[in-house]
DNA sequence: ACGCTAGCGATTGTTCAACAATCTGACAAG
DNA sequence: CTTGTCAGATTGTTGAACAATCGCTAGCGT
């Protein structure tokens, strides 16, 4: 009953509530474009959160069958929800073969971290005169922070992710803003391939810190420079780490 | 039969070839991610082309019955075709409404400059050193030359298109040439929206002839100067004639 | 004549069952 | 050990069915 290729098991979730009614973790179903709609954007959205929690492992199977039989949807329904996630990247769709997790290769890695480079960059580069507004920026920093020393990696990758999501948003545009979303959410794929997500993220968080006291001093160009060296230092470490991750399986 | 709600008539178009077989039309296929792939696809590939051409006028909609009947797939396998193009923002789907191509408002027009100014100016900056691949570019702005002294208006527009998406795809990244693809087939539903094609595209023929000397000179910080203040010409001349021609209705 | 409501037709939303196409793995023949 | 073939399983696609919803019109009462 409802099994994937790696012999995990899909247990209840055959809930489907439309918006979600518990409020704690309302923060975190922002994955969704927006607005309320058919049944197949809610079973993307669930589909996309259990990815992002690292409960479908990138390379993982899923089942037309399982899937369609645990969420109570048919598989018209779900094929639908398929198609939106594997546009997102999230889902690779083999012809005659299935859905599987995305597993991502270095030149994506590669790739994803050079977005960031140019939409981050960019962001802080085009910004106007010093009064921002940085609450986002703030709040993601904090967040951060106190889960890294409650030791809760996992609360503290969100918050990191959302950190660099904030520092797009200033450049307002919807756009961007969707861009970034797609592109952070294939890059948490890699995370979990690996483990040991402290390495990943305890080094950045005072970087973090220092990025957001530039900003709020009004020094836009000094705060880029250090993203860019930020970023660049990331994508070695991730994608060294990474590469070899990937060979050792 | 086969017909839309704005009285157009759904012609033949029931072919759904795999391949553009026509290597002379090859080119104008690359709309497509990539691959070969199931009939959605290839439904969704159709329709872009029809969008993109102005068949299908911003604001129709796009009856489910007539289009799955001239096109000779079923309403399920259709419908999929839809949700993928919805994505990429060229149709909007309205719950229980169904969907229709997209209308931008005057907020999209400037958000997609937004980004075309971080990305192309961008794509510029962060360029190596000087002997650039500039074949594409190239080449877009000699067919976009000899299309307007031919006076095909059409071809043009496409050219000028095509100079852009070469522009970025210096940048030599996967994922921001998809992100330029979508946002500048957007960008095609305001001209379809606009008579006098000509107005928006020769004024700016000399310009990209301009920018591309620039860079074959090495002068990348030139070019990328000259193309922000392209950019913004652009902008608000496409804006404010756009402006005046939704509220005009 | 005006506004409100009930009902009707049309279209979309979703499901279901069936069949064709394709892949995977195992088993047998060489 | 390799190759070919077959059977089972899964996806690809279809067509029909029914529920949900929308827009409109006719009819009602005032």
């Amino acid at each position: 009953m409802a099994e994937t290729a790696n012999g995990r098991t899909v247990p209840d979730l055959s809930d489907l509530s439309d918006p979600a009614p518990d409020p704690a973790s309302a923060p975190a179903s922002d994955g969704a474009p927006l607005a309320r709609s058919g049944t197949a954007e809610r079973v993307a959205v669930v589909l996309r959160d259990r990815i992002a929690a690292g409960y479908f492992p990138p390379g993982s199977r899923l089942s037309e069958e399982s899937i369609s039989g645990a969420l109570a949807v048919s598989r018209n329904t779900l094929r639908e929800a398929f198609r939106l996630l594997s546009h997102e990247r999230l889902l690779e769709h083999r012809l005659n073969k299935g859905v599987f997790v995305r597993v991502l290769a270095v030149d994506d890695l590669i790739d994803i971290y050079r977005v960031r480079l140019l939409v981050e960059c960019a962001a802080l580069r085009n910004l106007g005169e010093p009064p921002y507004d940085l609450t986002d920026v703030e709040a993601a920093v904090s967040t951060g922070e106190q889960a890294a020393q409650a030791g809760d990696w996992a609360v503290c990758s969100t918050a990191n992710i959302r950190f660099h999501q904030a520092l797009a948003g200033l450049a307002n545009s919807p756009r961007t803003d969707e861009l970034m979303r797609s592109v952070l959410a294939e890059l948490r794929l890699a995370f979990h391939v690996m483990a040991d997500p402290r390495r990943f993220h305890e080094p950045y968080l005072s970087r973090n810190r220092e990025i957001t006291n530039r900003l709020t001093e009004g020094d836009a160009a000094g705060a880029e420079r250090m993203l860019a060296f930020y970023l660049e230092d990331s994508r070695r470490q991730l994608a060294e780490a990474y590469a070899e991750r990937l060979t050792a399986r």
